[in-house]
DNA sequence: TTAAAGTTGACTATTTTACTCGGGATTATT
DNA sequence: AATAATCCCGAGTAAAATAGTCAACTTTAA
């Protein structure tokens, strides 16, 4: 399984813009100052982000990036997905008749570990940008 | 975050020693065989479970490892911290005064991912080797 | 005595991560 | 029309992490 800056600084982004859009798109350039993140590492982010229906882009100056659906429509699952940080606990394909030693027989820990990619994967199901939104606006 | 083969092996390890373990210590070796772990790998991994107390090692011929505690005592939680592999999902420490951006501010998605560490954690705490014993003796 | 085990530390190939860099295309603003 | 701000794209790369290997022990049952 793997979960590294590349997922995190994605939500980071989303959330980022989520947050600064006010119908005007927002420049990468400005997510890379208040995130702290590298312009260029951004937009390899984003190419996939848009690749993926999640963000819209405005070309030209004054233009940036503006979310394709409602904030509550946008759940951490699809922005993680997007750029390719799959929860993956399993070494073996479910598909694979083969089990996970190489050998014919799933092994003990099989299930286990299809549990835990489940149980991860709710987690990013059950919360969207939406939450971001709500949890600022309370402070 | 990480979870990559050493904490998966280590789990693989620590169930086929639970479930093989019969009075009579068990050598790495046979392990390796059945879980498919190079033999040199696992001596470092359980060179690690050992010095968290998890087994005891027998040495000499036909010696090997048991686990120190009953099964149901040992919880994966303990597993994957033994071999280092923490669950964590933030960059920036908890303790530091400072931002996850390195601002002032905690970035807007701090709570989330502490969120999502309590949540995994939650799971490895919740499991231990008697439940693969269990499933085991269903079948 | 011997062989089967654990013990230890150093070393390393491979892969992944987290970027950088350079150039181009598009468009608002002046 | 010129400029500057932006997105767009592909190639390249340094550093870190992973997943081991290897060699030389020590211990102990048979």
């Amino acid at each position: 399984m793997k979960l590294t800056t590349k997922g995190r600084y994605a939500v980071m982004a989303m959330a980022d813009l989520a947050l600064y859009q006010k119908g005007s798109p927002v420049s990468l350039n400005d997510i890379s100052l208040r995130q702290n993140i590298s312009l260029s590492y951004l937009e390899q982010l984003f190419s996939k982000l848009k690749n993926r229906k999640l963000v819209k882009s405005v070309r030209g100056s004054s233009g940036g990036y503006i979310l394709e659906k409602n904030p509550k429509e946008i759940k951490l699952s699809n922005i993680i997905f997007a750029v390719d940080e799959q929860v993956k606990t399993l070494k073996c394909k479910k598909e694979s008749k083969k089990g996970c030693n190489g050998r014919s027989t799933k092994c003990i820990t099989h299930n286990m570990w299809d549990d835990l990619e489940q149980h991860i994967n709710s987690f990013f199901e059950s919360r969207n940008l939406n939450d971001f939104l709500e949890q600022r606006s309370k402070n």
